[in-house]
DNA sequence: ACCTTTATGTTGGATATGCAACAAATTGGT
DNA sequence: ACCAATTTGTTGCATATCCAACATAAAGGT
């Protein structure tokens, strides 16, 4: 049985990687597109969605399939997933605290990102430096920004650059603020998961005037593997609720400032 | 006429808001999810999508529509669609040059990201380093591929970025060899549309041993408006087909390697 | 070769979506 | 309060998509 033409046939592993390769450079496909791409029926099609939906790949939606993010980050998204609404008050508070000429930095992470996009709906004028490329690519929508991405090794699941390059490359500018994110806050301070991360964090905070961490309620209390800042060196606590008890206590003799909407 | 709780009925331009806000949160919405979130009918849902995507603010698809691009690149995707079957041919062919344990440069552009794809496919054992954060993201997710970005000013129309920073980062390196794209090939030498691509196109040229030019036949005879190179100082063209009459005999003449698949 | 397993195609009916035309409601101005 | 313009709702129908069940074809192992 032939097709079209020469073409080989794609077994369904190959579709499936074709599937995703085309969400990473477009956000969404057509059921009907890919099965006439491939020559296979609608049918298959659906199949192959579903199982990569499945394995939480992709999201479908009645017609086609859109990408869990383009870019396809898969932990980050599931991490955004939770938290929604929290996350959405917070980032949209935080952006409210940018104001027009501002030069900033912006760390990697699901809830910077969120922050990220409200700046850019915003369209609050501003310089913004980054590690993020999803970020980046966000704010870079917006006509009043203007992005600088910093160099360094790429993490795919984090869609982010780390190392040496990109430490160095942030000593290079001072700006107004810097907006991180965090995975938790604890008495031992702001600790995060993701290697790489703490440095370029710590640089950033270095080469701010002030530091906003955005962190919310969630991960009030828990503590990860990397140190970023002991609460002493702790500038500014921004979260969609104040933290309470043993923690706010040690907060306030820290001399954190604390921001909620 | 009441409706679910105290809710005030959203008016047509901030529910237009509303919507590009939700595609700024993820990729893709459904007019049947908005009409339950607006309270109002799929028909008016429907209708808000249309302006929208005549203003090119979103795409529409069955059921829903998805953000123009996150990380927006129409142009980029208009350019895509034309000439798939050559793009793809040059591609595929251009990813067969790079042998396992490679360090190369890799340019922004529509066909380089081809040729990207390809390599992060075949699971090539590589390191590369790319201005372009769609290459990126691509060849990121290959287990196999190293990536480097380069840093600079972000384009939000070609996802890449440029600038003297970009340039200074390149320089910092020595591969074996860089793929790059361009706008044209004519007599006058590779040329380039995209104000800034220029010197970095250059900085890769001198960075690297050998120097790979991918150009699709349909770019043959074409000049934009920054010169690249000149052809007496290009190495390698590769491309779908192989050039003719005048610009042959200049290429030959000029010592370039025509490579075709 | 044979058989088993898996993948793909086919079909039909249920459901969802798209579209156009018209009716109803809302808005904005006087 | 009134009218004109705009916006939204409603309806009917064409089309597209989904899903499940079964048939066919391909792949893999012995």
């Amino acid at each position: 049985m032939d097709q079209t033409s020469g073409e080989r046939r794609l077994k369904k592993q190959e579709r499936h990687a074709q599937i995703l390769l085309q969400l990473k450079l477009r956000p969404h496909v057509r059921v009907a597109e890919l099965a006439a791409l491939f020559g296979v029926t609608t049918e298959t099609v659906r199949r192959d969605i579903g199982a990569l939906e499945r394995d939480g790949l992709l999201e479908r939606a009645h017609g086609g399939a859109s990408a869990p993010h383009p870019g396809g980050h898969r932990d980050l998204d599931a991490r955004r997933r939770e938290r929604v609404a929290e996350r959405e008050r917070l980032g949209r508070f935080a952006a409210s605290l940018v104001r027009d000429g501002d030069a900033i930095m912006i760390d990697a992470g699901s809830t910077t990102m969120v922050f990220a996009r409200f700046l850019a709906f915003a369209e609050t004028r501003v310089t913004a430096i980054t590690n993020s490329l999803q970020i980046g690519m966000i704010l870079g929508q917006s006509a009043n920004a203007r992005v600088l991405l910093a160099p360094g090794s790429y993490l795919p699941q984090e869609a982010a650059v780390v190392g040496v390059d990109t430490c160095d490359y942030l000593a290079r500018y001072h700006v107004d603020s810097c907006f991180l994110g965090a995975a938790g806050l604890s008495e031992a301070g702001v600790t995060e998961a993701v290697d790489g991360f703490a440095p370029v964090k710590q640089a950033m905070m270095r080469h701010s005037t002030s530091c906003r961490f955005l962190i919310d309620a969630g991960k009030f209390g828990r503590t990860r593997l990397n140190l970023v800042t002991p609460l002493d060196d702790m500038d500014t606590l921004v979260s969609d609720r104040a933290p309470e008890d043993a923690l706010a206590a040690r907060l306030s003799e820290s001399g954190v400032s604390i921001l909620v909407p």
